[in-house]
DNA sequence: AGTACTGACTTTTTT
DNA sequence: AGTCAGTACT
């Protein structure tokens, strides 16, 4: 999308009324493809050149980094180009490079730098590094402002480290992963230790409390923050200290939410303390120079096994309107008009989330014209699903090259799903998979980090423990046993101990004198953490502690990868550096946690993206694949019985339709085997069966040779739109369309009745059409 | 005391 | 692909 100077002419009458927009709520009910982004984005350039807000006093949540990366990089050009014709009387594009690039820059200082925008996560954690030693839980615990933020992974082997190490229970009986998950259910709703322990009626759920009491005192010893805390902690924050929440409500006095219907109760507690200073009363909140605005869609929301609530969308003009009678039309404006799809696409995609009983009504109503019929595909199993992933997307692109492979997605319930997909399209298609292990999940990568954070922030233990003896170093698992008995007893964090001297005596004088040097090589780059740049530390680190040579010496192919994985960490290190002017590595870890996969795809990138339905939201593809329509798949077992999952189930299928601009297809197979399990006979799934059938062509009842259709080889006569039907179509065959003149056959996919074509016209690209209705005729057979 | 190897197990979705 | 428990070897 550019970002023209005069947006406002580019937009539609309620984008347009969201944009202007100024003082007080305002709730943008915003369906698939209607522009949502565009109108956040100029929303907040309107404010800052026509209302003269300050762009320190705006307050921008989006739902990704990278959605807010390419907000700020519109809402920079926008700049650049109004500080072009100020300066020079000329639009920025005539301007010499060297110029549009010093004015960008100079926009860039000036609006985008002092913009808080992000994630909920990254927003709050940074405001966290401002203020969090002001922080007292209910325990009195308490963090400092160097702070390391767990993910999910450490959060979860911490939780096992208490389960199995500190309460002495059964693994099996106590799965850390869903003890981890009840803890976090219990942040989301902002319940504490205590509160959590008030409720809890049998045996399992007060230890569940216990350990979850635990966890939090093992994060304070850690100096550690999961990411549940990086929004409870501001919520409590507030609450207790009214001076702090002062400044920061006078602060952001212009407060964004994107993707609002999937807010959870903190995220809302949080908006709403910023938003009206936490006054209980409504008539003691002012919105004099100040606006609080929301842009949601309830059929799109798909986080609730997070906790997002999206009826806290549904109750946002109670919430913040001041319950005036015409509320309606001052706190909420709806964009209903699609510029993303094909109208049979959205036609499908309407039809599907009308099933769903709990929504507020909704049509989207489509701009685009009529596009190829939507297919679907029934394979045998999942490598013949991806077979004819693959071939279609082969198939298209021979057929149009000006399809590049940026336009292609394959989107898939589960992570696991990605496998087989892989498999088939390795050797011919470039493709990259988003999300699933990630860069940061591996093992190389995670030891980086580890003594990174172990420099930046010596209290974390958990990341010392990971690294004490990797590489091997001679400190096995009993010295280690030794040394936390002995921190735990002292009362003081392992780090002391192992730079103490008296206690490291004690140990055998071989583990000793490992466990002293160390000791040794890590306060010297503690040392330098002030000093040098993060990406000086980060190879410094790693050269000293003997962490790059034992990958050298080991010379594998395995080996070789991990080293070439450790060059794009450093690389990632500068270039963070380079962005966020920050060389610090204490700026580089903040970020590093909260950086998701996602966050690297970039747009026009010549390789198919791979990905789940979650992680497609908010992204656009001109070709979709929908694979593994399979109940138990998708909708997922979980959901099946349980009516509102199944409705969220629904939504997520409403969320991969509307992704597609131009074509989707649709798939599933006839057995699935999962993870090395037999193959597993599979039914297709409901969501097939409550699409329209008439808007689906498929290979689902077997289809008869194509000599037996072409009896009724003769067009029809007489309508004007029907004058190419059925017929035997081939590659090479010529037409004359009405409108777009002549052209050439160049891909035929279905049989008969179900025939969509492929015709390319010079000079227009290559268009798809169903012969049935394309006002369109044959005028010469091909010549095979 | 430390290391090296094996086999079992893991996946619903994510900041 | 990684982690972890178990086990045998130095």
């Amino acid at each position: 999308m550019k970002a023209p100077a005069d947006y406002l002419s580019h937009l539609n009458p309620a984008q347009r009324s969201a944009v202007e927009h100024f003082c007080g709520p305002l709730l943008v009910v915003a369906g698939a493809g209607s522009g949502k982004t565009r109108t956040l984005t100029y929303r907040v350039a309107h404010l800052i050149r026509n209302h003269s807000v300050d762009p320190e006093n705006i307050l921008a949540v989006t739902f990704t980094n990278k959605a807010a990366r390419e907000m700020q990089e519109r809402i920079q050009l926008i700049f650049a180009q109004q500080l072009a014709e100020q300066t020079y009387s000329h639009p920025l594009e005539s301007l010499p490079l060297q110029e549009q690039t010093a004015l960008r820059s100079r926009a860039y200082k000036r609006y985008i730098k002092p913009l808080w925008m992000g994630t909920f996560h990254s927003l709050f954690a940074r405001l966290l590094r401002f203020d969090i030693d002001k922080y007292r839980d209910e325990k009195e615990r308490k963090w400092e402002r160097n702070f390391t933020i767990y993910d999910e992974s450490d959060a979860q082997s911490l939780v096992k480290n208490i389960v199995t190490r500190q309460f002495d229970l059964d693994e099996k009986k106590f799965d850390p992963r869903s003890i981890r998950y009840a803890i976090g259910n219990a942040k989301n709703l902002g319940h504490s230790p205590q509160d959590f322990a008030r409720e809890q009626q049998n045996y399992r759920g007060r230890v569940i409390g216990e350990i979850y009491d635990a966890y939090q005192t093992r994060l304070a010893e850690n100096n550690a923050l999961d990411f549940d805390d990086l929004l409870l902690v501001p919520a409590r924050l507030f609450e207790q200290n009214e001076s702090i929440l002062g400044y920061w409500h006078d602060r952001f006095r212009h407060v964004l939410v994107d993707e609002y219907q999937d807010t959870n109760r903190i995220q809302y507690r949080l908006i709403r303390l910023l938003s009206t200073n936490g006054e209980p009363h409504r008539d003691r909140w002012s919105w004099q120079q100040r606006s609080i605005f929301v842009v949601g869609d309830a059929d799109q929301s798909i986080y609730s096994f997070r906790m997002a609530d999206f009826k806290i969308l549904l109750e946002f003009q109670e919430d913040f309107g001041d319950g005036l009678p015409d509320d309606d039309t001052r706190t909420m404006v709806k964009l209903e008009e699609n510029y993303r799809s094909r109208s049979n696409i959205l036609e499908a995609a309407n039809a599907l989330i009308e099933l769903n009983t709990e929504r507020i009504d909704k049509v989207l109503r489509p701009t685009r014209g009529c596009g190829a019929t939507i297919y679907c595909y029934k394979a045998d199993n999942e490598l013949v699903e991806a077979q004819f992933v693959r071939d279609r997307i082969l198939d298209l692109r021979r057929a149009d090259p000006e399809l590049d492979w940026g336009s292609f997605a394959i989107l898939y319930r589960t992570n696991a799903q990605s496998r087989a997909l892989e498999d088939a399209l390795r050797s011919e298609i470039p493709y990259i998979i988003v999300g699933g292990l990630k860069f940061y999940d591996r093992k190389e990568v995670k030891d980086a980090l580890a003594y990174l954070r172990a420099l930046v922030n010596p209290a974390d233990t958990v990341s010392l423990l990971r690294i004490i003896n990797t590489p091997r170093r001679g400190i096995g698992q009993a010295t280690v046993d030794r040394l936390v008995a002995a921190a735990r007893e002292l009362g003081m964090p392992l780090w002391h101990v192992l730079q103490d001297e008296t206690s490291v005596k004690t140990l055998a004088g071989r583990s000793a004198k490992a466990v002293q040097r160390f000791a040794l090589t890590l306060q010297t780059w503690q040392s330098q953490v002030t000093e040098r740049s993060a990406a000086e530390i980060l190879d410094g680190i790693l050269s000293d502690s003997g962490y790059y040579s034992d990958l050298q010496n080991q010379g594998t192919d395995e080996a070789t990868s991990r080293l070439e994985n450790l060059k794009e960490l450093a690389n990632a290190v500068i270039q963070f550096a380079e962005e966020n002017e920050d060389l610090s590595l204490e700026g580089f870890l903040a970020n590093a946690s909260l950086a998701s996969d996602l966050d690297n795809l970039e747009e026009g990138q010549q390789a198919v993206s791979a990905m789940t339905l979650h992680s497609a939201k908010g992204l656009e593809f001109p070709v979709v694949f929908l694979v593994g329509l399979e109940q138990g798949l998708f909708p997922h077992n979980r959901a099946i019985d349980d009516p509102a999952a199944l409705e969220e189930e629904r939504r997520l299928c409403y969320v991969g339709i509307t992704r597609a601009r131009e074509q989707l297809f649709l798939s599933f197979t006839r057995e699935r085997r999962l993870w090395g399990m037999a193959r597993e006979p599979a039914l297709q799934s409901q969501f097939l069966q409550e699409l329209p059938s008439e808007l689906l062509e498929s290979n689902i009842v077997p289809q008869r040779l194509p000599r037996k259709s072409v009896e009724r080889d003769r067009p029809t006569v007489g309508t004007v739109s029907a004058t190419a039907a059925i017929q035997n179509w081939q590659i090479g065959d010529r037409v004359i369309h009405q409108t777009l003149g002549p052209g050439e056959v160049t891909l035929v996919m279905g049989e008969g009745a179900k025939t969509t074509l492929g015709i390319k016209f010079p000079g227009l690209g290559t268009k798809i059409f169903d012969p049935k209705f394309a006002p369109m005729r044959r005028v010469e057979a091909s010549a095979n």
